[in-house]
DNA sequence: CCTACCGATCGGTAGG
DNA sequence: CCTACCGATCGGTAGG
């Protein structure tokens, strides 16, 4: 019987470490040895503890598939609200998702393509519903007169591109805190940069 | 003598045929000997015409940089035209390049980072720079009063991350020519997301 | 969790 | 452009 509980088990440390060099070095290019040495022990011994490499990186993907799920369903849950406002409660989670993990989210965002058939089809089905549930949102915010733009796919598009961007710059130890980040981010997309209208 | 000249070199079909690869499976992910098959040819007849799988990597990544930054001059060469426009300009500049050889600009986006030094650090050094010449227009645009941004930082960022998106889904065969893409992306960009003003 | 090892595959080269 | 090959390294396993 251990004196001291270890902080987190020998598994989550395994994907914790995995997760920040997959994200540094990409999932193909990290090797179960330098992942061993990183946390101090044989390569043969992830094994007691791991089933393959892809194992993580699936935990990765898919756990976070379902932050971002979850966080979406908390910020529309009140159907009444403004859609404005229900955008940027789904903006707000989608940054606090990718902002508490930004290694896993970057594994998330550009590590699923080495999944094998069929978790990778899965995945992209995942993704696929979570952009259709922001672009729908969108949809009836410009049904309803609260938003406007000219094209509702492109919006959508935009959208997830600036906010997914945000694990290649953020920095848990800058100057702005997430929700910050969340708010201006929110006020970008939400205002545009014109400020008078011009010709087109 | 060949009575039919090759279409294009062997080596630059050889970086072609890689930079396809490279894009879907990732770099460290693509063997030479895949790519010899590809092109029909046995592994070893490749260091006939290239020196290292790296190599390729490098000319891809510098020659994408090289086209970015023409685009971005003569999109601004006029300094005397409304910021706007030449923002607006750039931006189909950069919609431009990214359209015209997608599969170069995501292995440009994603594949950098395995790059050796010292070409790593070169190479980003070049992809700030663009995105300071970006961030610079908008802060002169909002200087004039042209454009207006809660914050150039942000403004910049979301821009280049909305734009860089676009390899992602973009396909040569689609509804929209890359020019129409980039007028709605710029109209997206430029207008923003909301109708009315609601309280923050 | 380690030692010792498996077959497979890697990027690249020599010599023609 | 091919044949034949180099040393290195890969993900993973057996047995303890």
């Amino acid at each position: 019987m251990p004196t001291v509980a270890p902080q987190r088990s020998r598994k989550a440390q395994i994907d914790r470490t995995a997760t920040a060099m997959f994200r540094a070095r990409g999932f193909a290019a990290t090797s179960m040895r330098e992942l061993a040495t990183e946390l101090g022990l044989e390569a043969g011994s992830l094994y007691s503890h791991i089933k393959s490499k892809e194992e993580i990186l699936h935990r990765v993907c898919f756990g976070l598939a379902e932050d971002f799920f979850a966080g979406f369903a908390a910020a529309t849950a009140q159907g009444s609200a403004p859609i404005a406002t229900q955008l940027r409660q789904a903006i707000e989670a989608h940054v606090r998702v990718l902002t508490r993990d930004s290694a896993a989210s970057a594994v998330f965002l550009h590590e699923w393509r080495h999944l094998s058939e069929p978790a990778r089809t899965e995945f992209l089905a995942l993704r696929d519903r979570y952009e259709v549930a922001f672009r729908a949102l969108i949809q009836r915010g410009m049904a309803q007169g609260e938003l406007h733009a000219p094209d509702a796919v492109f919006a959508a598009l935009t959208l997830l591109a600036s906010l997914n961007w945000l694990p290649a710059w953020y920095r848990p130890d800058g100057k702005l805190t997430p929700d910050e980040i969340a708010h201006r981010l929110a006020e970008q997309l939400l205002s545009g940069l014109r400020r008078t209208e011009e010709p087109v």
